[in-house]
DNA sequence: AAGACGAAAGTGGTTGA
DNA sequence: TCAACAACTTTCGTCTT
């Protein structure tokens, strides 16, 4: 990040200067601030003791997009630090902080509650840190360019959970996120498209085959049946039966044969529920899946194996 | 009686003029 | 901006096990 940077943006001249203490890097011709968040790259000391600690240690905890401020604010007045100081001073420090609890920007307010918000349905469904962080991202983002106002807060963290999800490769379908949040499946997915479309972020469409290990053991199936049902999709995806479909539709037909195949019959009913589709869009899968993979003998094949 | 099947009409979003 | 369109859903009657 910092060796990208060669040339003032502002005058062009390549006559810059770095100021640790500050963590700035600034333009020494016209005095442009460039970068104020600069992170310090040198060397990390590890500490032995007291006394080492108070000289070496120079970094916080990792900077992260889950907190407001990313993990780098001050708290002025922390309990900790004021109780060693006289009566006076203390006050003084309880004025400031009272300052500083206004001055926080309506902004700043916004994401704390959006972000304690979005640990409560990220945490209910069980989603991994990184698929969290990266919502955070997105959402700092959104408020930052000014995509929440209109709309509610709640519908855009769903709508960056959703992205953040499907980035990450282990999608959750909107009716999932619908559920955790509260909020409209219609609506998750109307700020999802104008969020990403607006940050243009780039989301692939999402591959079957991410949702086979959640959908199968929801309904129980042996791992063998799990990798029938893949092999049943990769073939599929050379057979150019998947694109434009809807991929859980896809999915959830391939594991509804491979569990046939493998006699670990479920209803069509059973695995529409968890793949949050109709039977009739598993029927028509499957019955495409049939015609044009072949495997109509292998089901009867191994359906007379009773 | 439950599950599978298929036809027909409706829904929400995309696309192309 | 509007109409055509593809995918998917809802609903419902019929067939099969």
């Amino acid at each position: 990040m910092i060796q990208a940077i060669k040339k003032c943006p502002e005058c062009g001249s390549a006559n810059l200067s770095h100021n640790k203490e500050l963590g700035e890097f600034t333009c020494k011709s016209c005095g442009f601030v460039i970068e104020d968040r600069m992170i310090d790259f040198s060397q990390e000391w590890r500490e032995f003791g007291h006394e080492q600690s108070e000289k070496r240690r120079r970094a916080g905890a990792p900077s992260t997009f889950t907190k407001f401020d990313r993990g780098m604010g001050t708290d002025i007045g922390q309990r900790s630090d004021v109780y060693q100081l006289q009566a006076k001073e203390r006050n003084k420090y309880f004025r400031l902080r009272k300052w500083q609890h206004r001055i926080s920007t309506a902004i700043e307010r916004n994401l704390k509650l959006a972000l304690a918000e979005m640990k409560r349905v990220s945490s209910y469904l069980k989603l991994p840190g990184a698929v969290e962080e990266e919502a955070a991202r997105i959402y700092t983002l959104s408020v930052q360019n000014g995509l929440v106002r209109g709309r509610s807060m709640e519908s855009v963290v769903a709508g960056a959970l959703y992205a953040a999800c499907r980035r990450h490769e282990i999608p959750r379908t909107l009716d999932e996120l619908s559920d955790a949040s509260g909020i409209d499946k219609k609506e998750i997915g109307r700020t999802y498209r104008f969020v990403t479309r607006s940050l243009s972020i780039r989301i692939l469409p999402s591959n079957p085959i991410d949702y086979i290990p959640r959908f199968a053991s929801s309904l129980k199936l042996t791992p063998a049946t799990q990798s029938k049902a893949v092999d049943i999709l990769e073939k599929a995806q050379k057979a150019e039966l998947t694109s434009g479909r809807g991929p859980t539709g896809i999915a959830a037909a391939s594991l509804y044969v491979s569990a046939l195949m493998n006699n670990e019959k479920r209803t069509q009913r059973e695995v529409a529920d968890v793949a949050g589709v109709t039977e009739v869009t598993i029927r028509n899968r499957y019955k495409e899946l049939l015609r044009e993979l072949n495997l109509k003998d292998e089901v009867k094949k191994s359906m007379e194996d009773d």
